[in-house]
Formats: structure tokens, C-alpha cells, sequence
DNA sequence: TATATTGAAGTAAACGTTTACGTAAAAACG
DNA sequence: CGTTTTTACGTAAACGTTTACTTCAATATA
């Protein structure tokens, strides 16, 4: 097919082990056949064959990450981060679509492992019982994104969640706001839907402003879709409603087209503040205030994680991102 | 390291090459054996290497995307396609980020290549003739995605922009507007940003009525800002009109918000037309009209081409997939 | 000058598979 | 029952690298 590194090395007339010696810089070679050498691959185009290294290395330069979606800005800035640092550390990465899929979230780990990627980065999603035995079996360092793991030593890369619920309701509060609603995307998802309510319910409570079922709308999800219906639910149960925490981006688009259509004004008669600062957080009318996540970087340290471990062996610890309050125009101080 | 087929051979007491016949189903093997060595396949919990398998099948069953950004929603449903295409083929797709610039493009080909990949899909970018020499070169298909060669023989998946740009004016021109702009993102582009100026053109002609250089504002590129600064100059080179064509969502998403914040409503006051159908498109205030492109169906067939050329060997034809348009809102009949 | 050291290479084994070829026993056939 | 065919394997080479060991000449050292 495409030329080996035999092939160079009968054309220059030496052996493939000298080749071999300077295509990886390890001394052993003059100068004089570094050129000769050079010069031969240069008029063969050789390329070195990668997956033959991968074999004797036991390296492959790859890694694997797995997302429940792909269509979501959430999931691709996490994937910008990853691929970047990947890159930068001369890796490649993989991607996989699990949709949230139990089954085809183990083929994808078996596919990673017997393509024999470095590593894995499981983003956004609850990490099983079934799946955490399965790559521990196998030995492939696992590093979690934008979710946690209470049951297994994993390393994860996340902001607080709690907290950063906590800093968006205190934020409506401190604006003067105290009639505060929340729509919470889904109660039952441990590491990013409960969290967030708890916070909530939290810096309520701190600023001793009574917080019952009706101040929170629960869906089923963080869509769009949650926040157009969540919204009339909300006003139905809670009717003197000022402000409105929503538990994604996604979820405040909802509340901002559901409130348009009511002819209900942003922020004038309603204050709305997101959870994700995505892209198209600054591009809503009005543009909307959010808690940003970090999420380009998030991923970048996701992969850092992976290569820390690589190098040392060891599993260092998780890593807790800032999240900022990012003030745009969807909030008002209320008179 | 983890247990090769030798250790399953010998646990089994047969020989490696009966474990790898009974792997892939090859005949030549009794059911005894074969639930013999399916035990201790399951004891161990042995996993084939699919990197040596590689080395000897030539075949990776890996196939490399090069995007020139990852954040953006168009990229990401035609990732969407592309994985889904790919897992369906048993393949796994690797991501690349060039951020368009031409020697990342060149390292990523060649890691690509280094890697063995089996194929690659070169998305939303125009090939550079150094790009199509150097995969031609190393001999691995390519399609071109969502972009297209004039000057070279690839296979490609595309919408027929010049079209597209054409039902977008007849649209407008049809809902009785004749007062038309269009914010035109890049037209030195030659793939995507001339076509659908011209196809705006002659929708205009074909209907007798005059566009000048005062119809279109030309931006630098397709994104919120260019709507954003480009409603603002077509007003002031145009103040009589009534209807935009935004070559692109995002740039509609910045008219929008353009529009708003003037006090221009869309669409009583400005009807706005889109060009893309992202995700986001639905979400906008009002919900935004605009020529769709079926991005996961293009991105499944630039893969199914791929796995088309790895069967037969052959390039099939390239493929004009169909636009539409999505009528949502942000058009109004011109009294 | 004799010996030790260094430098520049080559040889061959190993990585974990697949597969062409060989072989012995069992089955089928006349 | 003898011969041919089939079945069920085993042996070993190959895929394209890296690398531990060798080797041989040139240089440095005593």
C-alpha cells in the first residue's frame, strides 16, 4: 500500500532501526545519514504508521469521550476544551453519542477500550454502576465532566452546583426581588437538577423569604421546551412572581418566548436569570443574564487530567470551576 | 498489560488461531470449543485489541472529521450525522478543530493519515489544493461537506446554495414584499457567501425588480455580530425596506436583536428570513423563518459516502441534498 | 602502542492479531 | 473396507513499528 519504514530504509541504504532512531530523535546516527534518511522520506512521502506504533507503545494518542448528546452548545463547548487541550498534548480524541443510552453507552466503552484510547472523559452524565466496573476492569483512566460520582473514587471536573444556584437566587434577591420562582429542569437528576433546587431553596431561606412548592416549577428536563411550558405553570401557582430563576439557559430561552407570546415584559415586569451562559445567552432579547459555567475550560482541564495521569500514574483530585453571575439584561432591581 | 488471545488460548487449551477464528465467527471450529472459549473469554473478561487488528486488516475502522470550529450549532448537527452514520457502520469518528487555519489544517491531515483513519470528511471549509494533494497523496477517501471543489475531483454533500439563497428572495417577494435587503455574510466566500448572493440576485431579477449595491450589506462573516452591525447600515443605505434575507441564522439572530433594541418590530414593521434551520432558529423572538438545510441528514450521508467508497472502491456522485423552508414567524404578508 | 571508550550503525525479537497452509481424525462414499 | 472428502483444529508468517543487544570502526587514554 503506502511505504513502510522498510522501504526507507533500503532506499537510504540503511538499516530500519537507524530510520526508526531518527524519526524519534534518539541518538544514534550522524549527521550525514539524518539527511540521507530525511531525504528519502521526503521523496517517498513515507508517513509512519501509527497504529503499528500504537501496538508496540501500548500508547495510542487517543482518547474517547462520551456525551449524551451532541446537539447542544453545552456539550460542544466542553468539546471544544477537550479537543483543544487533546491537541495540544499531540492526542487525538473520539467522540461518542450515548443519548443518555445505557446500552449503547457500554458498546461505546467496549469500542473505546478495545481501540485502546489512553483515557476517557464521561461529560454530563451519571456514571453507573455498570459502566465504573467496566473501564475499571479495563484500566482505562476515567475522568468525569460536568457531573460527579458519589459512589466511585472518579476524578471530576465541575462547578458546585449548589452553590452556584445559590449565588443566582441571591443575586435576584440582592436586586431588591423576594416574589422568586424557579423552573428546575428535573428533581430527579442527582448531580445537576437537585443540586440546584437545594441551592435555591438555601439562599432563600438565608434571607428568610418563605420558599414553598409553589415558588418551583419541576420538569422533566433543561430544554427549551420546559421553560415554555414551565413558565405558565409557574405564573399559574405563583401568580405575584417577579423573578424567575431557570435551571439552564435553554429553559430561560423558554421563559423569555413563553413571556413574549403572554405579552409579559422582560425585564420590565420579569426578571429572568439562566444557568450555562451558552452562546446564545447573549444573543436572546434581552440578552440574558446567567450564571456562567467555564465551560471551554472545563473541558480543557477535563483532558489535563487525563495527561496528569498518563505522566504520573496517580489520580489527582477533582476540580471545582468558578462559576460567575454574567450580567446582562434579562434581570431588573426591582423599585 | 491485559490478557491477549495467548492467554485465552492457552486457558482454553487451543490454539490462538481457533480463539480468533471462533472472534470472528470464521467457521472451522466445533460448539464445544467455541463455549469453551466463550467462558474463559467471560472469566477473564478479555478484550480483543483493535490496534493490532488494525495493523493487519488495514482497516482502522476509524474516520476523521476536520471542522473549522466546533462551537457553533451548524457543526455540531453535522457531527451529529456523521457519528451516527459511523456507529451505525461500526466506525468511530475523531474530531478536529482547524480553526481555519491552514497549518493546523495540514497537522491535523497528517496525524489523520499517521493515524490510518479510513476516511476523512472535510466539513464547512473550501480545500485547499495543498489539503487535496496531501490526501490524495497518502490515498484516503474524502468527502467534502456542507462545502465543494471546483477545482478538484471530491465527492461532496451540499445544499445547492444558489437555490437556497433564490427560494429565501421568492419568498419574500411572494409574500408581496419588494422593499428587499440582504445582510450577505462573506462574498469572498466562493462556496457559501457568492452563491447566495447571486441566487438573491436573480430571484430579484427574475421578478423585475432592481437590486443595487444599496440591497446588500456585505459582512465579514456569518456570525450574531455581522447581523447586529449590518442591519444598522442597511437602514441607513436603505431605509425603505421591508424584508431582510440573513444569509445565515446567526446573522438573522443579530438582526433581531438589532431590530429590537432600534424598536423596529419583526415582523409587523421588518420581516426577517434565515438561512441554516439551527436549533436556535425556533427559539428566537419571534420564532425565526428560515431555508433549512437537513444538517444530521447531510452529515449521515458525507459518512454513508465514506463507507460506500471503502465497499466498492469507487467515488459515487456527489449529493445536493434538498432545502426547505421553515415558515415560522419573523415573515409578515406585505399589506 | 596497546587498550578502553565512544559513536554509528545493524540484527532480531516483540507488540497482538489474522490467515495461508498443513494435518490428523472423522465422516462420507463406493 | 479402502478411498476421498470434510471437519476441526494447530503452526507459523505477516502487519509496521520500537528497542535491547551486538558489532565494528574510530577515537581517546594510559
Amino acid at each position: 500500500m503506502s511505504y513502510t519504514i522498510k522501504d526507507v530504509a533500503k532506499e537510504a541504504n540503511v538499516s530500519i532501526a537507524t530510520v526508526s532512531r531518527i524519526l524519534n530523535g534518539q541518538a544514534g546516527y550522524s549527521e550525514k545519514t539524518k539527511i540521507k534518511v530525511m531525504k528519502v522520506i521526503e521523496e517517498l512521502g513515507y508517513s509512519p504508521n501509527a497504529v503499528a506504533r500504537g501496538l508496540i507503545n501500548k500508547r495510542t494518542h487517543t482518547i474517547g469521550v462520551l456525551f449524551p448528546k451532541l446537539s447542544s452548545s453545552l456539550v460542544t463547548d466542553l468539546l471544544d476544551g477537550i479537543e483543544k487541550a487533546a491537541n495540544d498534548n499531540g492526542s487525538s480524541v473520539i467522540v461518542c453519542h450515548t443519548e443518555s443510552n445505557g446500552k449503547k453507552t457500554m458498546n461505546y466503552l467496549q469500542l473505546l477500550i478495545e481501540k485502546r484510547v489512553d483515557g476517557i472523559v464521561f461529560a454530563s452524565e451519571v456514571l453507573k454502576e455498570e459502566y465504573y466496573q467496566y473501564v475499571k476492569k479495563a484500566k482505562v483512566p476515567i475522568v468525569l465532566l460536568s457531573t460527579e460520582s458519589y459512589a466511585f473514587p472518579v476524578p471530576y471536573v465541575k462547578v458546585n452546583d449548589f452553590h452556584a444556584a445559590y449565588t443566582a437566587a441571591k443575586y435576584l434577591i440582592d436586586k431588591g426581588h423576594t416574589e422568586i420562582g424557579m423552573i428546575s429542569g428535573n428533581k430527579e437528576d442527582i448531580v445537576a437538577g437537585k443540586p440546584r433546587i437545594d441551592g435555591f431553596r438555601k439562599a432563600m431561606a438565608d434571607s428568610r423569604i418563605v420558599c414553598e412548592e409553589r415558588n418551583i416549577v419541576n420538569s422533566s428536563g433543561f430544554g427549551f421546551r420546559d421553560g415554555i411550558v414551565g413558565l405558565p405553570k409557574l405564573i399559574e401557582q405563583f401568580p405575584s412572581v417577579t423573578a424567575i430563576f431557570a435551571a439552564s439557559d435553554e429553559i430561560a430561552m423558554g421563559v423569555l418566548s413563553s413571556a413574549y407570546q403572554q405579552g409579559i415584559k422582560v425585564p420590565e415586569e420579569l426578571s429572568v436569570i439562566g444557568f450555562d451562559n451558552l452562546d446564545l445567552a447573549e444573543m436572546t432579547i434581552p440578552p440574558l443574564t446567567t450564571i456562567g459555567q467555564p465551560l471551554v475550560k472545563m473541558g480543557e482541564v477535563a483532558a489535563q487530567i487525563l495527561f496528569k495521569i498518563f505522566e504520573t500514574g496517580e489520580i489527582p483530585e477533582s476540580r471545582i470551576m468558578p462559576h460567575k453571575v454574567v450580567e446582562r439584561l434579562s434581570v431588573k432591581e426591582r423599585a
